[in-house]
DNA sequence: TTTGTCGTTTTGTATGACAGGTTGAATTCG
DNA sequence: CGAATTCAACCTGTCATACAAAACGACAAA
């Protein structure tokens, strides 16, 4: 069945300086050009994730450039999450996760084009809305397991280490439960920069019951979703977003 | 000067299998190694934005790898917007902007794993929060602007890709005005998924009056912006999502 | 039916080459 | 002496080819 649309670029066309002067990185380069190719392919084909995709050397073939520029197409999709490439095996239509976008924040904040606090009122702002849709759509399983993801937060106190893995899961379970995949993938974004600031912040919590005032923020929020209780979840949450923040500020993260 | 980390990859090392089997993209294949190789570099040498990196061939050599490795990997990193590659030049570090999460958001609505209405209820998250931020932090040349992007609006009411674009410059601004980048990337990241829908909405508003009303929306929180208004600006926002989203959803845009 | 083997396909990496663009320094002119 | 110009070195863009490694599919054997 190939029906894939046929776009032969003529070798030797000379044809194709209309306005490439605004962006250099729209539609200048045969690598930029094969990379809309392949999205077109995907679209006009209606792809689903896990489709496969033609071997680099057909797709270079059809559209008369060399394999390498193909590849550096695939790799370039594969970067942003779109496909999936691997050694031997096809290229394959990928859902993007939260890899991709937590590289670029984690750059972004790198070359200090944003701060921590900017990324932290982000996050308040998106996690009072995911408390308030998990607590009307978590399931039991969710809503027990943020339970013991508390527990969990409780005897690993003494670790940091733990307590931050503990942290990251229970602030993306809540995401998850929202039921809404793209704050899933929003918050999942922020665990690379999240993972540079925990320890300033906890290292700051000198004394045990000030430790004990994070995690028992934790055990409201939870409490508050196993309950269905949305106000209190919310009022909960955002307890716990306060108090975080106020802690970098005064540990000086600006 | 050359101070980069020395770390020569012996050709026939046979003992990196220590658990490279959960993710075949993590650590596996010299590109990879190398995006990070890049990355590290970057982190260590502090680089800022528009920085230039090694040439390819510099890159390649200190590392021991070919110049197609090391051209992937820049490629790859030029693709998230983490560099910034043109022909010629070397590669410069670059400020990551809306195009990358913009593409990413359009590939996955389009292999069915996020809904307009899941993107709509983050855009609506996120606005309440950028409409307040804006009021307290608006210039008053953006006050001015957004006052003349409604009247831009109005006059082009007859024609529906002038209202989008006037559409999206609005929010966009108002994003700006909150003085927060990363609210500006996220909200910009939505112009590739909203400029599908918009037709969809805008042409199931039949009557002038329903075009009128959406302007007046528009209106409403531009003169509150304006006048400083914070919870007169998250009302008006407020009603103007539940406005297009009740639009999208009776013209079954489920 | 299941399993093991083998050949084919596809990606991963390397090498070499040349065209075209960019940059910066040397040169020349005012 | 300063500024515009020219030019050469450098760098990226693209191509061709080759071989190794991994995955896949077909086929044969238990």
């Amino acid at each position: 069945m190939g029906k894939a649309r046929e776009l032969d670029h003529e070798t030797g066309s000379s044809e194709e300086r209309q306005s490439a002067e605004e962006r250099p990185s729209a539609t200048s380069g045969l690598v930029e050009q094969v990379i809309e190719e392949v999205r077109t392919f995907i679209h006009q084909n209606h792809l689903g994730a896990g489709a496969m995709l033609p071997s680099e050397t057909t797709f270079a073939d059809r559209l008369g450039v060399s394999r390498p520029v193909a590849r550096e197409a695939y790799r370039a999709l594969a970067a942003v999450g779109i496909l999936d490439v691997g050694n031997g095996r096809r290229a394959r239509v990928a859902v993007p996760d939260a890899s991709v976008l937590s590289l670029v924040l984690d750059h972004t904040v790198h070359i200090k084009q944003l701060s921590i606090q900017q990324i932290f009122d982000v996050r308040r702002t998106l996690e009072l809305r995911t408390v308030s849709l998990a607590s009307l759509r978590r399931s039991n399983e969710e809503a027990a397991t943020l339970l013991n993801l508390v527990d969990d937060m409780r005897r690993a106190a003494a670790s940091p280490n733990d307590v931050l893995v503990v942290d990251i899961a229970f602030h993306e379970l809540i995401a998850q439960a929202s039921r809404n995949p793209l704050y899933s993938l929003l918050i999942g974004s922020f665990r690379a920069a999240t993972r540079q600031t925990f320890h300033i912040g906890w290292q700051s919590r000198r004394t045990v019951e000030s430790k004990l005032e994070s995690i028992n923020n934790h055990q409201r929020v939870a409490d508050a979703i196993a309950a269905q209780d949305t106000p209190r979840a919310e009022q909960a949450m955002s307890e716990h977003f306060d108090s975080a923040i106020n802690l970098l500020i005064r540990a000086g993260v600006v």
